[in-house]
DNA sequence: AATACACCTTTACGCAACGGTAAGGTCAAT
DNA sequence: ATTGACCTTACCGTTGCGTAAAGGTGTATT
């Protein structure tokens, strides 16, 4: 079975436009060009759309939906059931949706008091996965579960903006980082910058901020094999520079 | 209880971007600038940014927003029920891309066999409800189930650009229709032309096209006073004058 | 009083993901 | 041959912000 770009746009509840923009920026490229210059479809197209659709809906953007399905360890079945998981999620949210809009209605006809949080819940983005991905189940063990639940929780109520000023930081660090690491002086200016950076980036997770646990958890970064590699990924040695510059920066040595 | 921008967009989850861009259209003003010139914002604007959330959560555009909230009869406790309504059609709606995503994992495992159309159940929108609120059940009684749901029917399977097609083709019969009214004669070449739209527009409907059915469609726009009263609502006359310029494109008369 | 950091303001350019349109070629039915 | 529906490319416009620059304000600290 061929599709031309109507028959396809169709099928799938979508425009031709978004059609000859997917073929444009090589998303969603057609089988062949047959000779009136027509885009022809065919069925790998129909199934790499459905794919592309279930992206859309999830809210990935085109560009990674590109570099997700055109690299060649792309494994469809994986990307089925990882939607799955991620439409349940989807789901979820609405459910706290719902529920929010329910009590606000309870809430207008007085059965119930409500605060102004509680308004907003299901609104805000869930960004707890990639905060544990990032320290894992590890983290909980070694330093308490307090710290990091706090931390979590800390995450729950930032903004996307909040979020992404993290992020950024987080490579704003980095990128200082390997400029002082060049100095080889931990108590460069570089370098104190980098810490500086670092006591900002972690006053978004911690409840409260000290020098002793600052001056802790780096020297946690060097101890830590697991962190050693994350830091050392580029240039080897810049975990143990970091503990260094965090060690002058806050005047402490463990 | 006060707000300041970044307070309330910490609350809400939203970027103080987002609440200075919806100062400036004017959907969600704040309650005084201080005298520093900086925006607080009180309870009100707290519930209206709420509303505005839902009405975002459901994909309704700010223009359109700021109709609905900024509208002196504005009824709060009305649209949070119609948001939990399009909430739940939304968590339906989900539900057939869960379904959707369920059987294409069992269709690469090998237990079924799917259709390209089943493919793409769930990521068509539904526009059955204009449909139905264009023609009402009247029509299903007067000109029978069968066509009535076949219409309604094909418009499931109308793309998003089919029906905004089917939109902009309505108009531009009214507009059409409205110049051919002001010669007085529906032989003329732009009564004739609105006749034609009307075909066409008939076309997104009907399974098969017949002059006959088309006459008599144009006859029952007189005999019914509902639908005399829906085209003479900015002139009086353009009814029969539709039927008129219909009569004479089909070549028939009743 | 000076300093530093986090907050605030306005202005303005950039971006993603198309929608919509113009100008012109092709297909298929009449 | 004609007509209407389809196809092509090219290009401007839209929405809802993100991001950054330049500069003022608030508050805690020294």
């Amino acid at each position: 079975m061929e599709y031309t770009i109507q028959k396809l746009a169709s099928l799938a509840g979508v425009s031709t436009r978004t059609l000859r923009y997917y073929d444009e920026i090589g998303i969603l490229k057609p089988a062949r060009i047959n000779s009136s210059g027509y885009r022809i479809y065919g069925q790998a197209e129909v199934n790499r759309l459905q794919q592309i659709l279930f992206y859309r809906e999830l809210g990935v953007g085109l560009d990674s939906i590109k570099d997700i399905v055109t690299a060649p360890t792309f494994d469809g079945a994986k990307a089925l059931r990882e939607h799955r998981e991620k439409l349940l999620e989807k789901k979820e949210q609405l459910d706290l949706l719902i529920a929010n809009v329910d009590k606000t209605i309870a809430l207008t006809e007085g059965r119930i008091t409500m605060s102004n949080k509680e308004k907003f819940e299901g609104f805000k983005k869930k960004m707890i996965e990639d905060n544990e991905k990032k320290y894992g189940k590890e983290i909980r063990e070694k330093y308490g579960k307090d710290t990091v639940e706090a931390s979590n929780a800390k995450v729950m109520n930032m903004t996307q903006e909040q979020y992404e000023e993290v992020t950024a930081l987080a490579e704003q660090i980095h990128t200082t980082l390997a400029e002082a690491f060049k100095t080889g002086d931990p108590a460069d200016e570089l370098a104190q910058k980098a810490a500086h950076l670092h006591k900002q980036w972690l006053s978004y997770y911690w409840k409260e901020y000290s020098e002793e646990a600052h001056a802790g958890l780096a020297q946690m970064y060097v101890d830590d094999e697991r962190f050693t590699a994350y830091y050392d990924k580029k240039q080897p040695g810049t975990a143990i520079f970091l503990r260094d510059a965090i060690h002058v920066y806050t005047g402490l040595k463990n």
